[in-house]
DNA sequence: GTCTATACGGTGATAGAC
DNA sequence: GTCTATCACCGTATAGAC
C-alpha cells in the first residue's frame, strides 16, 4: 500500500505554514475590511487590497466569499473564547473573584471597542440569513454560558435555581452593555459599563458584596 | 401676495392621502422584503416586487435606497414607541405597575419576534457604517430610557442614585434578552425572557417585590 | 405619478498563464 | 500558489414616454 503520494515530512511543514500564515493574513485583512466598510461593502476586492494580495488569493484559501467570512467569524469567536478563558484561569479558585473577573473581561478595551463591536453587530445582523453564521454563534456562546454557570454553581452550591438565574443575567447584561457600547458610543464607556455591571452583581449577591468588589 | 401657487384643498388633501397611502405600501413592502431578504439583499428590486409596483415609485417617494431605509428604521422605531408608551399609560399611576407593564410590553409577541428582531439586528449591525441609522437611533432610544428612569424614579424618591441604577439595569437588561432571543430563537422564548427580567427586578428590588409579580 | 429602458459601475467566480 | 483577465450578472440611479 505505501509508496505514498508522498513528499519529504520537512517540505510539506513548509507549505502548511505558509499556508496558515496565508490564511492568517487574508483573515486580518478580513476584519480590517470589515472595520472600515462594514460587512455590506466588503467584498473579495477590498479584502484582497487591504490583504496586499490579490483577489485570487482569498478564493484560493476559503473557496468563497462566504466561506471567508464564516472562517472570520470563526476566529472572532476563537479570540473572545481565549480571552476570558485565560482571565478565569488566572483569577484563581474563589468563585466570586473568578465572576469578576470573567465580567472585566468582558469589558477589557482590548477585546470590546468599537471596531471590534461593530464587527460583531454585523455578523449578528446577518446571522438569521446567514445560516453558518448562526452554528459558530451557538457553538461558541454555549462555551462561555456552561462557564459562567458554572461558576455561579460553585458560589452557591446550596442554592442551583437561584445560581442559574444569576448565570443567565450575567451574560445578558453584560451582551445588553455591549449593544449599548456600539449603539451609543458617546454615552456609554467601557469602564462605567464594568462598574454597572459589578454593581449590578453585589445588588444581586449582597452575600458577595465584598470579594466583588473591584479595588 | 396672494394668489398663491394654489390648487384647490381638496384635491391637496387627496394627493396627501394619496402619497401618504403609497409610502405606507412601500415601507410595508421593505420591510417584508428585508424579513425576508436581508438588509444586504434587499433592493430596490425586492421592494418593488414586494409591493407590486415599479422600482420608480420607491425613488419617487423616498429619493434614494439609503431614503427609503431610513425612513423604514424610524418607522419601525415609531411603531415600537407608540406600543410601550400605550402600555404604560394603561397601566395606570403605580410606579412598579409601570415598571412591570413596560418589561412585558418589551417582550410582547407583537412587537417580539424573530421576524422584527431580525430587522433589528440588521439595522443596528449597518448603523457603525451609515450615521443616518444611529441618529434615528439615539433620538428614539433616549425617549425609552428618559421614561425608564422617570419611572424608576417615582419608585425610589428618597434614593436616586439607586433608581439611576435600577433604570439602567432594566433597559440593558431587556436589550440582553433582545439579543438572546434573536440570537438564540431556540433556547429562549419571549415568555421565558419576561419571567427572568421581573425576577431580577424583584431580586433587585425585595421591597416591591409583591407588586412586581405577573400573577 | 407611474412606468420602462438604460447607463454605469461594480460583484463573485473561473480560466489559464506563469 | 499566485496572478491577471474575463465572464455573466446584478445594483442604483436617471431619463424620458405616457
Amino acid at each position: 500500500m505505501p509508496i505514498a503520494p508522498t513528499e519529504p515530512p520537512r517540505q510539506r511543514k513548509e507549505r502548511k505554514q505558509n499556508a496558515d500564515k496565508r490564511r492568517r493574513q487574508v483573515l486580518d485583512a478580513t476584519y480590517r475590511s470589515i472595520v472600515t466598510n462594514g460587512l455590506q461593502r466588503t467584498t473579495l476586492a477590498t479584502v484582497a487590497e487591504e490583504a496586499g494580495l490579490s483577489q485570487g488569493v482569498a478564493v484560493f484559501y476559503f473557496k468563497s466569499k462566504n466561506g471567508l467570512l464564516s472562517e472570520a467569524l470563526r476566529d472572532l469567536y476563537i479570540t473572545y473564547e481565549t480571552h476570558w478563558q485565560d482571565a478565569i484561569d488566572a483569577a484563581g479558585t474563589d468563585a466570586a473573584a473568578r465572576l469578576m473577573a470573567l465580567v472585566r473581561a468582558d469589558f477589557d478595551p482590548k477585546i470590546c471597542n468599537a471596531s471590534i463591536l461593530s464587527v460583531w453587530f454585523a455578523f449578528w445582523g446577518e446571522q438569521k440569513f446567514t445560516p453558518q453564521y448562526g452554528a459558530i454563534t451557538s457553538e461558541y456562546d454555549d462555551n462561555r454560558l456552561r462557564a459562567i454557570r458554572d461558576i455561579c454553581a460553585h458560589l452557591l452550591p446550596a442554592d442551583p435555581d437561584r445560581a442559574h438565574d444569576i448565570a443567565d443575567w450575567v451574560d445578558t447584561l453584560t451582551d445588553g452593555y455591549w449593544q449599548n457600547l456600539h449603539l451609543f458610543p458617546t454615552v456609554y464607556t467601557n469602564a462605567g459599563a464594568e462598574r454597572s455591571t459589578l454593581r449590578a452583581l453585589r445588588a444581586l449577591l449582597p452575600e458577595f458584596a465584598d470579594r466583588l468588589n473591584p479595588d
